[in-house]
DNA sequence: TGAACAATTAAGCAAAGATTTAATTGAGAG
DNA sequence: CTCTCAATTAAATCTTTGCTTAATTGTTCA
């Protein structure tokens, strides 16, 4: 019988472990915004134009084919979550990635990506 | 959209990169998909769950305090994208984390959440 | 100053996503 | 076979999100 399900009345294994597993649900509290951030392909494809080299706003909108208020929007989100740092030359604002995080994220991803359409 | 024209005069140096860094895009094609499974609170959750232990619909449901068919709605997704796994054992359907890959995934943004808090 | 351009913000709308209740499938027990 | 329970699927509702157009801010240069 299954004894590590909590579904019946018998089962009281994991039951125990119910307060130790409600706490770890602290850890990864919030995390979901930064791959909400990455969850979107336009995003992902600004963040992986900005790990080859600083673009601008309308550098982005040229090489996407998007709107400029459509890229600038995206980039706000990115900036809230700090994946992204910016600095201003003249009219333009230059967007680079804020750390490695971003190339970290996307190279796993990718590993995940590869190796599940394998099998 | 549709502007053929960078910044007007000034980021003409990027004109002679945009063939490189549009055929790059494809690179990070479909990879949003991944990080749209995991976000949602309720799914980095799961997924950090089932780092820790093989579960199944209804433990998560309980531990997490919703309903079973959200739950299972939200392992669908999982599955689909090979994020977890599962076996049938009776009655119940007991889920697992599919490969290192997300527990990787979690571990930098972490890593990026708690740095980016501090700076 | 003011004209021109890059960028952001605002408002409105269409599409996608999350949760609920209800119905259905699948498996074991009586 | 029938009843029960775990899980999935379906339908409906409500929220969130992404894009567009229009207006605004900020900067440069004439």
């Amino acid at each position: 019988m299954g004894n590590q399900d909590i579904c019946s009345e018998y089962g009281i294994s994991v039951a125990a472990e119910v307060p130790r597993l409600r706490d770890s649900m602290l850890d990864v509290a919030g995390l979901s915004e930064i791959f909400k951030a990455m969850a979107d392909e336009t995003r992902t494809r600004i963040l992986h134009l900005l790990s080859q080299q600083e673009l601008c706003v309308c550098d982005l909108a040229l090489v996407m084919e998007m709107s400029l208020p459509a890229v600038s929007h995206h980039l706000r989100l990115l900036k809230m979550m700090r994946l992204v740092a910016y600095r201003r030359e003249g009219k333009q604002v230059y967007y680079r990635l804020s750390d490695h995080h971003v190339v970290d994220l996307i190279r796993v991803a990718r590993e995940h990506f590869t190796e599940a359409a394998d099998g």
